[in-house]
DNA sequence: TAATCTATCGAACGTCAGTTCGAAAATGAG
DNA sequence: CTCATTTTCGAACTGACGTTCGATAGATTA
């Protein structure tokens, strides 16, 4: 229904095929922090301007749309997550091991791109059709992976991972303590992200029965 | 800086200073059905009078904003749920009794209210000054609730309980959990409700190491 | 019936948004 | 220097949006 036409070129709208573009990523951070404080609706290609000192007209340079500017941040920074996460599985440990893996990668990642993956986290639904489908499979990827280890950690075989739906719950469940950080993290507050993770696997794992776990400042 | 004005009445535009209103209950349900959707910044009054059948101007007889629409929807969403939870607290019993009633309470309430509660847990910085804090002020309410049976569960003292940061962490994971089901939660794929509520409860008091919950189909 | 209050309407106003476009600088190669 | 390509600009168009307002029924009261 919703279709987008990319006419050849594969993204922006002038040329610019090289991998790293460091003047549209400068533009994609800005663009981020504002969609990340007023969210994707709220936030007007004016302002962008505004913020980056580009004219109006000449963003179109760099972005065919309102929502392929969105797109673009949200393939970009996810990508970039997922790769890094799918070299953190790559090493292989047991089930626990890589879990706490992803989760100090996801939270280190946040703190160093807080705005954009807030967008990402906030404005899927933000995009329609074919950019929609494109980062929804990202998501998706993600998902599994993170899935899998549920599922090993409770032996439930890789054939009924499907069909299961607590290892589906779990799975959700964890997703939600991580994504739910963009609307309460604070800088100063909670300090040491490495902790926080602790502080997640340790519920995660053993739950509030266990007690809490322990206050030391800092690990590896 | 952003101050509103309300100017004698109280609330909305018109009059109406009786408890239930219906027809103003029937139009807050179907706006809210279009900002769970589309999200508040993209949801026109337009959209609103088409979707109600009252005409543009004639729904400013219910509100004196279109901001004004989104915290009417809100408080009175989640006040109504913060009532329930007062009196389930009321009852007493354990922590985990209390945490186990507030879990299945609030996921009871989101499938019976989904757009509406939807609204409340994404919209909460759509809203400025005065009507910002006033839903700021309920939210904190139910953090504090939570944060108390995460405290007494760790045997933390009342008194240390602002100050410790893992209780801080523990609950807003918890909110995280709870919270973040509005992405996913499919009414078909994702039958019982109390189950979820037991698989969560089960995953935030043992963790996964415990092994999965049993499959069980129902319980009371 | 006259007066008052509640509820509703349609038209209009002003603003701001996304997007287009032709021209013009800047850049870099031959 | 010349020429083609890349990058940037400012003005303009078009549509949609939130909000206002005077008019108007219907209901209620005196």
């Amino acid at each position: 229904m919703t279709e987008l036409d990319r006419s050849g070129t594969d993204g922006n709208a002038g040329g610019m095929t090289s991998r790293t573009a460091p003047k549209l990523d400068h533009l994609l951070g800005i663009a981020a922090g504002l969609m990340a404080r007023r969210g994707f609706g709220r936030t007007s290609i004016r302002d962008v301007a505004n913020e980056t000192g580009i004219s109006l007209g000449g963003l179109y340079y760099y972005f065919k749309n309102k929502e392929d500017l969105l797109f673009l941040i949200q393939e970009r920074t996810f990508g970039a997550l997922l790769e890094l996460q799918e070299a953190a599985l790559a090493e292989g440990g047991d089930a626990e091991t890589r879990l706490r893996r992803l989760v100090r990668n996801h939270l280190r990642y946040f703190l160093d791109h807080f705005n954009e993956l807030k967008v990402c986290t906030y404005e899927l639904e933000s995009l329609e059709g074919e950019r929609y489908e494109a980062i929804a499979e990202l998501r998706r990827w993600y998902y599994h992976r993170l899935a899998e280890i549920v599922a090993e950690v409770w032996g439930v075989p890789g054939d009924r991972l499907e069909s299961d739906g607590r290892v589906r719950h779990a799975t959700l469940f964890v997703f939600g303590m991580l994504n739910w950080i963009f609307t309460w993290y604070d800088a100063d507050r909670d300090k040491p992200v490495d902790r926080l993770g602790d502080e997640m696997i340790a519920l995660v794992m053993d739950g509030l029965r266990a007690g809490p776990p322990p206050e030391r400042t800092e690990s590896s």
